[in-house]
DNA sequence: TTGATTTCCATGAAATCCCATGGCATCCCT
DNA sequence: AGGGATGCCATGGGATTTCATGGAAATCAA
């Protein structure tokens, strides 16, 4: 069984697009990028396809792998595997985390979210999102205000588990 | 173990048809080349038969090495094996990347898909796909919408992948 | 010769490497 | 417990290299 992310972090992102991996995150990315630690410095996929919206998505190797593995097992030229061969090996960057833990962010990556200044990084099981600090605040905001009011007042979230598992 | 193509690159093509092949993807086709490092310079292996529409499909020497041999299990002599050697082995060019990183595309494959101006390259794990660039912005952008319009909203294409493994 | 192709060099932008700093937490010793 | 040393972490700056691309020179072909 693999580690998981965990954890909100904010980062700043300087003019060059260097932006620091959180170190617990790096521990996630070690453990879950096969080459390490022969080679000390884990790599990680990130997606970038347009059914996201204002956000980056980051896996580790294995878990990319997993999804890729995944898309083989799809009848060879069917629209499925077509498409989700577009969408998720056509829209993923591979990159490797530098020996100051930071990595660089190409400008059309961060074009595309609007990212400057001040980054957030959202854990989310396996994989976590990238945000713009100032996006992130308006649009997570929003969505979980809009979530809640259609929640009983006493909601909690662990009641949503139920009954998905079977 | 041979890495995988990933991502999606604009290039030009100028006059002359020379086009640069991502640098990525120029890892990518270096790894599956068993002549490199000793030869620096990696070659590809260029699909153009007539089931490409508007676009070709570039391979690693390895990738079409492998299919060349899936090829000669087809029984000797059947139309099935004739038609994937003309369709495959018949309408296929190797190629070398120069120092610079580029390729030049002859003119009847320019023609044949159109390319000029700017070209896009799309990883589609063992190969990916040049496009002209206007062509695969009509094509591709045709293909999505209506793939998209038969899922719901906020689809992700991960989905695809649910259960894909029976 | 002339047109086409291939090789070589030039350039600006972008990405990468290398080193430096200050803050914070931890460890350890007396 | 104090207090210093140590080490990791996030961040910054500068130098260097790679990349994509354009053009000139050299080679080849008809």
């Amino acid at each position: 069984m693999t580690l998981s992310f965990r954890g909100e972090f904010n980062q700043r992102v300087d003019g060059k697009g260097r932006m620091s991996i959180p170190a617990d995150f790096r521990r996630v990315l070690e453990s879950g990028d096969p080459r390490c630690p022969e080679n000390p410095l884990p790599r990680m996929v990130v997606l970038y396809g347009p059914h996201l919206k204002n956000c980056l998505h980051a896996y580790t190797i294995d878990a990319m792998a997993e999804i890729e593995a995944d898309i083989k097992k799809l009848p060879r030229g069917s629209a499925d595997r077509k498409q989700a061969s577009r969408m998720i090996l056509g829209k993923s960057w591979e990159t490797e985390v530098d020996k100051d833990g930071r990595i660089v962010l190409p400008k059309d990556r961060r074009a595309q979210i609007g990212l400057s200044g001040e980054a957030v990084m959202v854990a989310m099981g396996d994989y976590f999102e990238i945000w713009n600090a100032d996006t992130y605040d308006a649009v997570e905001g929003a969505e979980t205000e809009a979530f809640m009011d259609q929640q009983p007042e006493d909601f909690d979230p662990l009641s949503l588990l139920d009954g998905g598992g079977q």
